[in-house]
DNA sequence: CTTAGGAAACTTTTT
DNA sequence: GTTTCCTAAG
């Protein structure tokens, strides 16, 4: 289990005395020191596997370590997960009984689903339901910061935050009556269900020997609350992190977890500085970003450290306009083609916006690429909407899908009747959909939809994909789609019938519906990264925890990176420095930064200043 | 209630 | 350049 690795790491995965936090730098094997350790607890200590919980920051991070570890023992632990796939399994089994107004088959609502629901409280206040979006980040907030009474504190913010308190009591309030979760509501109920139960506390800390956590500079308050309810006291605890590469503070993360961590647990500290992912003259201009990161909590300025020979390219060039730039890597892109498979490159991008320009230049020069995130297939509309009527067929509860599915397609309901439906509910939707007065024909077509439900009601958990191709017969979709889509209908139709092959192939496996919907909801955008031969564009935050021998880095301009908004504090201009030094030690062999100076931003042509990044670094830059 | 047309906002970053 | 929201006529 110790095999292959270097003095420090060794030191890391035999080190068993009290908590440790280990400082790991970009590239210095952190996760081969996660998976040695697990492997090592099961082997040398006689720990059993699933005794041992090891919480990623996505799943993907979690399959490849369950894999590796698989590899190595034969057997993968059961308890490999990121927080929010951890907290679903402790609900579901402790939810109930806890006096919580959820049952064990709650849903969880996605962005787009909270919004719904948000817009229609902030409508029925009066307000405008474009605050949704306000509204949304400081619901998240006060949760992630894990107070006893998120409507409390929220009115005792500063305006204008504090007005959206009674909008938060009726949006949880609308979410407890759909049976529903959102993201943040998922760790909320977790820890309160830990603490506020000692029978289930019990159970949760004794379940465990051993607990490891990845990614711990961006673990936020509630996170920390959660491990500290799971820690019990007992020593074997172990979180790896990197502050240098803490990129989502403005989501709630706390760098300064780290700090409370070695306080709080009294955890040993060590260090990985030794990098074995990218050649000289790249770690060369990571360095010079890094030292110009301030870190005023840790006297010792991280400086990454490699043994290879080989030097690498690093290489900055200025073009005239965004299209010039992106041909500049097309070619490029081309010429290396010779040595590099199309999956050794990566495009990074600082804003999801900038991958438009890029997209059209690769594809007429026939560079095969994926858009990691762009339109995620799952957000697609017609994609939504027939899985909100099977997430209606399913909870009857659900007020997103049903607010999605009741006019789509038109049954003649708008605004009034939505309002008259609305005012009868009183257990589901279903029910208020039978009492509710209508005029004949909005009745009739009701009648209908209320007879598709009832129909499919027991089958769509155990045969989705009967369901829906029934369905879309049932409810005439795609008249629906060709009349309101004539143009890309046939796009749309081949999106639905991917939807199909997906639910028929989970119908043959004898996987449940709920189980899908909660993979899909609590997959991130890395792990819709295939294998598949091509050039992944991303974004820096989709690219944090993966490699690649290529990464270009494009549109390095003030206002996009640092973007405009980070300008306006300190502390997020810091962070962007981070967000940049992320993305420099992504690449292994070649680094390939570029700016324009006119780019197309709002359908209009801006004139770009060199981003101050590229000035920082430049003496290490040739061409 | 629907539809068409036009204004206005929109771009950080996401489990 | 695109999406989303609003309004006024049918």
């Amino acid at each position: 289990m110790l095999k292959g690795l270097n003095p420090q790491q060794k030191a890391a995965v035999e080190y068993l005395d009290s908590p440790l936090f280990l400082s790991a730098g970009a590239g210095s094997g952190k996760t081969k020191v996660l998976t040695h350790k697990l492997a090592y607890l099961v082997k040398e200590k006689g720990i059993r596997p699933h005794r041992i919980l090891a919480i990623t920051f996505t799943k993907k991070a979690a399959n490849e370590m369950a894999e590796r570890v698989g590899r190595m023992l034969g057997i993968e632990p059961r308890w490999i997960s990121t927080f929010h796939s951890f907290c679903v399994k402790v609900l579901r089994e402790d939810v109930e009984g806890l006096l919580m107004p959820f049952d064990r088959r709650f849903v969880i609502y996605d962005e787009d689903d909270c919004a719904r629901v948000l817009k229609d409280v902030l409508r029925r206040f009066n307000r405008d339901p474009r605050e949704a979006q306000a509204a949304r980040e400081v619901i998240s907030k006060a949760k992630q910061e894990y107070r006893s009474s998120i409507v409390d504190h929220i009115r005792a913010l500063a305006y204008p935050a504090s007005t959206f308190a009674e909008t938060a009591k009726e949006y949880q309030n609308e979410l407890e009556r759909s049976n529903a979760m959102d993201y943040d509501d998922l760790l909320y109920f977790t820890v309160r269900a830990l603490s506020d139960s000692p029978e289930v506390r019990k159970k949760w800390q004794e379940k465990f020997d051993y607990v490891m956590i990845d990614e711990f500079q961006d673990t936020n308050d509630i996170q920390f609350q959660l491990i500290k309810l799971l820690a019990g006291g007992k020593k074997g605890l172990f979180a790896v992190g990197d502050f240098f590469q803490c990129i989502y503070t403005w989501r709630g993360s706390r760098p300064s977890n780290i700090g409370r961590f070695i306080r709080e647990f009294r955890a040993r500290e060590m260090r990985l500085e030794k990098n074995y992912r990218s050649m000289r003259k790249i770690l060369d201009v990571a360095n010079v970003v890094v030292s110009r990161v301030d870190c005023n909590w840790s006297d010792t300025v991280l400086q990454l450290r490699t043994d290879t020979e080989e030097e690498g390219e690093v290489k900055y060039v200025g073009r005239s306009d965004g299209i010039s730039e992106g041909i500049w890597i097309a070619e490029k892109i081309r010429e290396l083609s010779a040595d590099y498979k199309y999956s050794d490159f990566a495009i990074l991008i600082r804003m999801a916006f900038l991958s438009r320009a890029l997209e059209s230049v690769l594809m007429q020069y026939q560079v095969p690429y994926t858009i990691v995130r762009g339109l995620a297939f799952y957000d697609r509309a017609e994609v939504k909407d027939l899985l909100s009527y099977l997430r209606l067929i399913s909870n009857h509860r659900d007020k997103a899908a049903f607010e999605r599915i009741i006019n789509t397609p038109s049954r003649g309901i708008g605004k009034k009747g939505l309002s008259l439906i609305r005012e009868s509910f009183r257990t589901d939707w279903l029910q208020a959909l039978r009492e509710t007065k209508l005029p004949q024909r909005q009745r009739l077509n009701v009648d209908e939809l209320i007879k598709t439900i009832e129909k499919h009601a027991d089958s769509v958990e155990e045969r989705p994909y009967t369901v829906l191709m029934d369905l879309l017969g049932e409810v005439g979709y795609f008249d629906h789609l060709r009349k309101e889509h004539g143009e890309d209908f046939e796009e749309r139709r081949e999106n639905l019938s991917e939807l199909a092959n997906v639910l028929e192939k989970l119908e043959e496996e004898g996987r449940p519906f709920s189980e899908f919907m909660e993979d899909s909801l609590l997959s991130s955008d890395q792990d819709r990264i295939g294998s598949e031969d091509s050039v992944k564009i991303l974004t820096l935050h989709a690219a944090k925890g993966l490699e690649w021998p290529v990464v270009f880095m494009p549109a390095l301009e003030e206002e996009i990176f640092p973007s405009a908004k980070s300008m306006l504090s300190e502390a997020a201009l810091q962070e962007e420095r981070r967000l940049f030094y992320v993305g420099t030690t992504r690449a292994k062999e070649r680094l390939y930064l570029s700016s324009a100076e006119l780019r197309m931003k709002f359908g209009q042509t801006m004139s770009m200043m060199r981003s101050r990044y590229v000035n920082e670094i430049r003496e290490h830059l040739k061409g």
